[in-house]
DNA sequence: GCCAGTTATACCAATAGTGAACCAATACAA
DNA sequence: TTGTATTGGTTCACTATTGGTATAACTGGC
């Protein structure tokens, strides 16, 4: 008998640095650290990665060298994610209503397409996400953890199409002309509605409930559309 | 003791590091090793294949010399193997079925959307395309026309990011994964039954009847769907 | 016996990562 | 304006891991 017939190949290990760099990129990529954002301090993603600061820096080192990111000592490391002069950015010139016309249009779908071929690891994947969100107190953190809900959600579907489109979704989202209505709109109560509809969702993902699962997703987001034309 | 192996293949035995640096091979061809990933350490492999490490050294080097990878003291052995798509364009990462998934989920909101926000000017123009798209015989020339035509409804919402979705929609179905498809799939009699649904399509759009719209476009696209998965 | 392939072991040099300390730039509040 | 806290920047010695190399012994087929 040859092993080498029969052995189940060994997982890759990749460097330490450069797998947090490749996480923290894709993070970028995904809109979950926006553009102009300042990432957590080289202690504090140390500290969250498990990792010596020696570590981080050395991923950091690695977005900065490929113009991801820029550092001032004293302030911080923030994302630059520049789009073209030319190219303007699809974020700058889509509305808080168009954003919402859009995610009516996708969303309800997506979560249909996500119940039916999400697998036991997608779904676990969702959860550690939902309890991040629900422990999340501030709106900083809590648009986040809601943003990378969402997107495991959208990678659910396993449909490289949806999973694009999300991501660009998710970098409308995140863009900085709503950091101010964020603290507006985003009160502890307002929070708790949204997590409530975010744990009924994640139930009716969990039991393949597509009907449901597509009915809370669009009464919460024609509800979110309602608050947004009357106010 | 298996019979079959009692007498001799007439090839002769491939020795142990031959057999290993084969399956590493085909992994990186078929990507379970991703361009760029480091590999397990030499150790690792010698335990997981339960052979020596100066075997897995036999084998590592037979790669590193076909240039699959490249190995660096202290460091690691990283997969050099870059599958020509380091980018991978979006069409050519979505199957048909995938596509058609993503355009149930837009679509049918899509034109709920053009129903309530098209001027007489957007509707000139995609009765323009229609009459084009009517006019047009060859499969070719009738996809080109399709998609100014859908494009032209996208166009009509007047959601720059909506818009930028159905631009990308339309870029996956231009692919030329699909030409192939195209000759068989568009006879004469499916051209014409297209047609008749894109000019109930516009007249649903002219009176502003929206849910008839979204109907039309929804059960369009849902046969198409049967007709993929049916065949 | 010969020989190629494999095993087992030991040691070396290169590299990554750790943990700590200290410096300099910045932000913010008193 | 002045402290004070926080941030990135730098350096250090140390440890663990990795590929590189060499050597001796074992194995099975010719």
């Amino acid at each position: 008998m040859n092993p080498a017939r029969t052995t189940p190949l060994p997982l890759p290990r990749a460097g330490t640095a450069v797998a947090i760099a490749t996480r923290l990129r894709t993070a970028i990529a995904d809109g979950i650290y926006v553009d102009g954002e300042r990432l957590p301090a080289e202690r504090a993603l140390a500290d969250a990665f498990s990792c010596s600061r020696t570590t981080i820096r050395a991923a950091l080192r690695l977005l900065c060298d490929s113009n991801l990111v820029s550092r001032r000592a004293g302030s911080g490391t923030f994302v630059t994610f520049s789009h073209d002069a030319e190219n303007p950015d699809i974020a700058e010139i889509t509305s808080p209503l168009e954003l919402i016309d859009v995610r009516i249009a996708v969303e309800p779908h997506m979560v249909r397409l996500a119940t039916v071929h999400a697998t036991m690891r997608d779904l676990g994947r969702i959860g550690i996400a939902l309890d991040a969100l629900e422990s999340s107190g501030e709106p900083e953190s809590f648009t986040r953890q809601d943003r990378i809900f969402h997107q495991s959600i959208a990678d659910a579907t396993h449909n490289p199409l949806m999973c694009s489109f999300y991501r660009r979704i998710n970098h409308v989202r995140g863009h900085r002309q709503w950091s101010a209505m964020k603290d507006k709109v985003l009160t502890g109560q307002a929070m708790d509605s949204y997590n409530h509809d975010h744990r009924q969702l994640f139930e009716a993902l969990a039991v393949r409930d597509a009907d449901s699962a597509a009915d809370i997703v669009l009464s919460h987001l024609q509800t979110a559309r309602l608050h947004l034309v009357s106010t």
